[in-house]
DNA sequence: TTCACTGCAAAAAGTTTGCACTGAG
DNA sequence: CTCAGTGCAAACTTTTTGCAGTGAA
């Protein structure tokens, strides 16, 4: 493991934000100044080939990686803009009392008003 | 509404398949030769911003268009590979009461083994 | 010396857009 | 004559890949 394949992984573990490939480029620029952006997609996709982290495709923004490689789902505050972890308890088991059909994953995506955002205390479920 | 228009529409009409630009591209290159690509897409656009048909975005495939407007997910049989709409009951409601939050909307999309490869007979729920 | 890792640049894939043209009204 | 709709080609965004260089063991 080199030093730079180091960096990368240290600045998914140290947040719990959704880096894209250009946010850890960036992040990694100054201190890898001839640093290559197809060299971090290089990396990254190997981590998530390896489960050592998560990569969540996107389809219109950039796909995104996380250090959370636990099943979880995502929601998107329409008005600050934050993606978070959310987890939904039991949702695979109720998807499938509904469809009555095998499933053999699921992605759920939200778009949601986020606490701080609606002013309001609600609590959410997340890990 | 010009002819190229209508033909574009009843494509999406007369089937509950899931077209993406080139789908419907060649579908119509034999009746209009000189078709070009980005008119497809910018009458498919044009008409899912109408919300005259939906445009369903997707991460690492091309985005498919479809006649079915009203809310429903869809699911992707991991043996056949055919997307099929899907409608599952109650979910918002799920989802609120598991989140206590705010949901704005949600995008929900099933792998799954379809009943026809399943081999087995389960009834889905579809919309 | 070796070879995994890297930088660089080009390519690939999907989609959008600028511009000139054309044809129906 | 007009101008909405079109064809064409180029641009754009995100991601991948081929290739040559390089640096640690």
């Amino acid at each position: 493991m080199t030093k730079l394949q180091q960096a990368i992984l240290e600045i998914l573990k140290n947040s719990k934000d959704h880096f894209t490939a250009e946010d850890v480029f960036w992040a990694l620029k100054p201190q890898f100044p001839k640093l290559a952006l197809g060299t971090v997609y290089r990396n990254l996709n190997y981590f998530s080939d390896q489960k050592m982290i998560r990569r969540v495709y996107r389809a219109d923004a950039p796909d995104f990686y996380e250090w959370n490689t636990k099943p979880h789902d995502h929601a998107v505050c329409i008005k600050c803009g934050v993606t978070s972890d959310l987890f939904v308890p039991d949702l695979k088991d109720f998807l499938k009392s509904q469809i009555l059909c095998d499933i053999v994953s699921f992605d759920l995506n939200i778009s949601y008003i986020c606490p701080e955002c609606s002013g309001k205390n609600f609590e959410t479920e997340e890990e």
